[in-house]
DNA sequence: ATGCTTGCAAAACCTTTGCAAAGTT
DNA sequence: AACTTTGCAAAGGTTTTGCAAGCAT
């Protein structure tokens, strides 16, 4: 639940210099509730010149204080990753909120398809659509 | 194997007008070999004006003639879809060719994880990266 | 000090729109 | 004949660039 000061020591982790944009940038991005765009972090944040923005939010996606989340409809958004390991995503199609999940036996079950066609497998990126509970 | 005839098939079969700009839309898709962008297309067909092209990929979009390719880039790539059902994505990022598959213990898998979040499922998508069987 | 980062504003892109003309059924 | 679709060219929106000035380390 404590969301916004691991997004700071995250980066801070990383390697990468801490200024006031891309401080700027995190605060954003960790008072964000649900999934983003990267306009909402600079409407956000107007101190923040553009420019920095989308270099700011394209480190935190390398970085993987962010990750990136496809719609169903193929656009994008963006949220805060709550755990820096693979997951995947149940994007809530009624409020729009995305929820990160692990399954142990998914994860095996991609392993094995891949391993059935004969694929070496380097990654895999899995999104559920639908409802959450709290909006079924 | 013989995807050519097929996409004019099903389209054909979606009710909507057959017109010269689609006919050359859907020859170039089919002569595609991977997959491609929506800018290679209409490259491909240049008797078809650029609104055209967007608009009918769109269309083959939605009638389910080609399918979009989330790449792990972030980019997006369309190929002729070969099968009409639901399917999944085996992305190699070496010769950069994407195939399809099922797999229904895969499914099954995704059904229950969402289930497992009290989350009701309406769609999911699921992409796997890495390198073919050609390429390893 | 050194080298990375920023902001600005322009440029580069990509996609969509409006509308009259042309085409399809 | 009725209704769709197209092409054009312009508008719209998003993302990137180049570079001098400003920071972090």
């Amino acid at each position: 639940m404590t969301s916004g000061p691991t997004a700071f020591a995250r980066f801070a982790e990383s390697g990468n210099r801490m200024t006031a944009p891309r401080r700027a940038v995190l605060a954003a991005v960790s008072r964000a509730k649900g999934p983003f765009s990267i306009e909402e972090i600079y409407d956000a944040a107007p101190e923040v010149g553009r420019a920095t923005a989308f270099r700011t939010m394209k480190l935190l996606q390398e970085v993987g204080v962010v990750c990136r989340v496809p719609l169903e409809d193929g656009t994008v958004r963006y949220q805060l990753a709550e755990s820096e390991t693979h997951h995947h995503h149940l994007v809530c199609s009624d409020c729009g909120s995305v929820a990160e999940f692990n399954d142990y036996s998914l994860d095996q079950g991609i392993v094995r398809s891949a391993a059935a066609a004969g694929f070496e497998l380097d990654g895999h990126s899995v999104e559920l659509y639908g409802r959450c509970s709290d909006c079924r």
